[in-house]
DNA sequence: GTTTGTCTACCTACTAGTAGGAAGGCGAAC
DNA sequence: GTTCGCCTTCCTACTAGTAGGTAGACAAAC
């Protein structure tokens, strides 16, 4: 319990904001080495290969996102209250630029020429991400506050396409509120689809 | 009007399918020496630069989409139809692994660290696409074969969105029929939105 | 006294890009 | 109708710089 971040944890922070700005190949060990003044073998020693780092990195990732979602289906009253948590975490992620891509969206587009130790963790991400999705629709059709017209695993990836393509659009058009303006629409559609 | 394609266009061809796999970091003119059996002298002959070629390529896919999108609005009967063209082009694109990515959206992804001369283009056809879905969405509006429950731009947006999205998480998940799955019903509401 | 973390110094392979020349097509001058 | 110069295309051979990764020394901490 250190009140600095170890060496190892700034790698992998560094490493994760380079990714997020340009991929997998985007980066490089002297790119990290010149972020936090260390050499590139220093690098080397907590995380021989690259692909070990990046391995690594999206494991944390994973449990992190993991351990979010777990408190928010915990903590947040109902379903509706959990869904726009999770959105307006991302909103405000993208427009105080703090993390502006989801690290695994971003290594997703690049699937076909990631190590297979990255790919399958990413892959394992989506899963992840569907399912919590998948569950928290379940519920709100339980409890009444959502009306879906298709199955929750269903929905729960068209959730996640729109959120993934809205960060996308976001960057592309370089327009912040991008984001919400699209993702917004989509979940108030869940709740209002009284016909 | 040469029977073969031009050395210039293979090298494009070979450019796109690599971007579109790996992203503008994820080729070299050493790779696509490889694949047409021409020395990488000979690619910068052609284009002195890599951020002139991608740049190039990039002009040539917006301007081959351009003339595919008119020619459907020209042709296609209704707007609900020209829609469904537009995403059974990319289902099938998807399905038979030809061009599993769009190229402008893998390189969004990069948005941050493209070249100027790269992003810009790539921006252009995000507008583009986006213009396009919003000049069909307000036709159909007009003929009464949609209704929106947004304007027709923000419509627009959540359906390029959706549809980048869907590729993502096709991809990521190694699950070609994911596309037309998220996709289909986002089109399938814009028509049934009978209340 | 071994483990941990960092360093200097190095390696090989690859990156984008350049210099300069050979081979051939083509139109004009003689 | 052949020679001339220009242009295009491709080549070999090279450059400077960067990629990921390694070997081994050293100091501090356990």
């Amino acid at each position: 319990m250190k009140s600095v971040a170890s060496t190892s944890d700034k790698i992998l922070d560094v490493a994760q904001s380079l990714i997020v700005a340009g991929g997998y190949n985007g980066f490089s060990y002297a790119d990290i080495s010149d972020a936090i003044g260390i050499r590139k073998a220093s690098i080397h020693h907590h995380f021989p290969a690259k692909a070990e780092l990046v391995a690594v990195l999206v494991d944390r990732y994973t449990m992190q996102a993991q351990a979010g979602l777990q408190s928010l289906r915990e903590q947040a009253a109902s379903p509706a209250d959990q869904l726009q948590f999770y959105i307006d975490y991302w909103r405000s992620c993208i427009e105080n630029a703090s993390q502006p891509f989801c690290v695994c969206a971003m290594l997703a587009s690049e699937m076909q020429m990631l190590p297979d130790e990255v790919a399958l963790r990413v892959r394992a991400h989506f899963r992840n991400l569907a399912a919590w999705l998948t569950s928290v629709l379940q519920s709100g059709v339980e409890q009444g506050v959502f009306r879906l017209d298709r199955r929750p695993e269903e929905q729960a990836q068209m959730l996640m396409a729109s959120v993934h393509g809205a960060m996308l659009s976001s960057r592309a058009l370089g327009d912040p509120g991008l984001f919400i303006a699209v993702v917004g629409p989509e979940i108030a559609r869940l709740r209002a689809s009284n016909c």
